[in-house]
DNA sequence: TCGGGAATCTCACTTATTGAGATCGACACC
DNA sequence: GGTGTCGATCTCAATAAGTGAGATTCCCGA
C-alpha cells in the first residue's frame, strides 16, 4: 500500500525507501545527499544504491548522481502488455468516434487508491491534467467515486470506518447511512459526473467490472466544460456507460492466452 | 546492470529478484508458485512479497495472485516528467511534419544497453515493433549503433574487449582495428541506417549529445521500406541529423528549474 | 455469523548487515 | 598513451538482522 510508513526495520525495506526520495522535484541524487537524507554511512548508502542499481531501478546520471533506472520503463511496458483491461479496452475505444468526446481515460483501482492507466486526447484544444500514472484517493474525482460506489459492502464499510472524515469533507455523507445512500444513488445512476480534478472540463465516469460485482476500474469521457450543454452531458453519459458495459462484458469472458498462468486483475485490499 | 546474476546473497537482492519473475508470459504469480520458483519457505516468500507490496512494486491480483504494482506506473510518469531529453525533444519533434517520416523514436543509453524511451507513429499504415520500454544491446539496430559509434574511446575499447564476439557476429569488425575504423566511418557519416530490428521498415538514427563528446541517446526516423527510394533515404538522413543536432544544442544549454538539484542525464558505465 | 484459505506471527537458530578505514578502479586531463 | 582524482568497493569484527516450521489471525464470500 506504499503509503503507511512501517516501523519494522529490514534491509530490503530500507533500500527500497531510497526510491521514495526520487520525486519530481528531486529526480537526481548524489550518494552524499542520500547519506544525509538516510542518515546512513557511506558504505551502507552505497550498498542500498547498489542493490537498486543492480535491479535496474536506479541508473547513474551525470555528475555522479543517480536517477530512476531503465527497469521501471521496461516494467511499465510489461504491465501495459499484460493488462487484460488495456488489451480489451483500447481497441474498443479506438472505434468510439463521437465528436462529443474530448478525451478518454481509464483509471484502475489499486488497494485504496485509484491510478490513471490510460489517457487519450481527442479534442486538440482541451487542456488535460490527467496523465497515465497519476494517483487519486477513492473519494476524489469522478473516476474514483464511481469505483467507490461499486465496492462490495464490507469493503465500503471498512473504507468508511477508516476515512469517515475525508468522506464528510468530500460531501459524500456525514454518517455511514448518509454515505451508503449517496453511494446507492450513484450506483443507480450508473455513472458519476464532475469537474473536480480539472475545473475546465466536465468528466463522466462509468464503472468497469472484471467479475460480476467486482469493480476494478472506470472509464471516463471528458469534454471542455464551456462548450458542453446539459443534453450533451446526458449523451456523453449514455456513451460512457455503454462503452464501459461492453468492456466489462468482454472482461468477464476474458481468458488469457500464450501460457499466461492466470488473470491479471488487481483486487483491492481495504485493511484498516 | 540488471542482467549479470550475482552470487552474492543479500536479502534485498533476493526480494528484488522476485520482480524478475514477472515477465510478459507470467504476469501473475501466486505465493505457492513463487515458493517453488524461489525454493523458499512460505514465510520467507511472504516476506519478500510484503516488502515489494509495501513499496507498491507488487499488487494483489485476482485469485490471490500478485501482479506488478501501481508504483511502477507512477515512477514511469516521474521519469517522463523529469527527463530533460523528453522535455526538450518532444516539443521539437511535434513541429517536424515531413510526410517522409513514418515514425519517430528516441532511444537512450543505459549502462551498456539502449532503451527505447519514446515512439510516435505518424504513418498510420506502418507496422511498428519499436515501443517505449524495449531494450536492445549496443550492437543491434541503428539506434544502438549510432550511439555505440560515438562512445568515448576508453568506453568503446572496454566494450570491445567485453563483447568482441558479438561485435564480430554483427559484422562490425573482426579485430579492434576493424571495429574502430567502422565506427569512425559511422561517426563521419553522422547517422546509421538499417532495417535490422524491423525488416518492413528502414530506420535512420542520429546521435544526441547531452554534453560535447558525451552521447546519451539517439533519434530515429522510420519509414516503410517498400515505399522508400534512395533519394528519400538521403533526405530522411538529413532531417534526422538536423533534428538530433537541434536537440543536442538545446540539451547543452539545459538548466533545470524548480528546485531540481542537478541534471538528470544518464551516463554509461562500461565495467567489464 | 461462520468457514476456508490467505497472510501474519512466534521463537529458537542461523546468517547477513553495519560502520570505519583502506583499497581499488573508472574516468578526465594532458 | 600515462597519470591523478575522486567515486565505488572491499575487509573484518561486532551487531542486528533474516530464516524456517508451525500456530494463529485475519480477510472475505456465502
Amino acid at each position: 500500500m506504499a503509503r503507511k510508513p512501517e516501523h519494522k526495520q529490514s534491509s530490503a525495506d530500507k533500500a527500497l525507501k531510497v526510491l521514495d526520495l526520487f520525486t519530481e522535484d528531486f529526480p537526481a541524487w548524489t550518494v552524499e545527499m542520500l547519506m544525509k537524507e538516510l542518515d546512513a554511512t557511506r558504505a551502507t548508502t552505497y550498498r542500498y544504491v547498489k542493490v537498486l542499481y543492480d535491479a535496474g531501478l536506479l541508473a547513474t546520471g551525470a555528475g555522479s548522481s543517480y536517477v530512476l533506472g531503465p527497469r521501471i520503463i521496461q516494467l511499465d511496458r510489461q504491465i501495459q502488455r499484460s493488462d487484460p483491461l488495456l488489451q480489451i479496452a483500447l481497441p474498443m475505444l479506438e472505434e468510439e468516434k463521437s465528436p462529443l468526446i474530448g478525451s478518454k481515460s481509464i483509471s484502475s483501482l489499486y488497494g485504496d487508491q485509484v491510478l490513471s492507466v490510460y489517457v487519450e486526447k481527442c479534442d486538440l484544444d482541451i487542456f488535460l491534467t490527467m496523465q497515465r500514472g497519476r494517483v487519486f484517493p477513492l473519494v476524489y474525482g469522478a473516476p474514483s467515486r464511481i469505483i467507490l460506489a461499486h465496492l462490495p459492502p464490507y469493503q465500503m464499510k471498512n473504507f468508511y470506518i477508516a476515512n469517515a472524515e475525508d468522506i464528510a469533507c468530500a460531501h459524500l455523507g456525514e454518517t455511514w447511512e448518509d454515505f451508503r445512500t449517496s453511494m446507492q444513488r450513484l450506483r443507480k445512476q450508473g455513472y458519476c459526473i464532475g469537474s473536480e480534478i480539472n475545473p475546465t472540463v466536465v468528466g463522466i465516469s462509468a464503472p468497469i467490472f472484471h467479475d460480476k460485482s467486482a469493480v476494478s476500474a472506470s472509464l471516463s469521457y471528458v469534454r471542455r466544460l464551456e462548450i458542453t450543454s446539459d443534453a450533451q452531458k446526458a449523451e456523453l453519459a449514455e456513451l460512457v456507460v455503454a462503452a464501459a458495459d461492453r468492456i466489462s462484458k468482454q472482461l468477464l469472458s476474458y481468458r488469457p492466452e500464450r501460457g499466461t498462468r492466470g488473470p491479471v486483475f488487481t483486487t483491492p485490499r481495504m485493511s484498516v
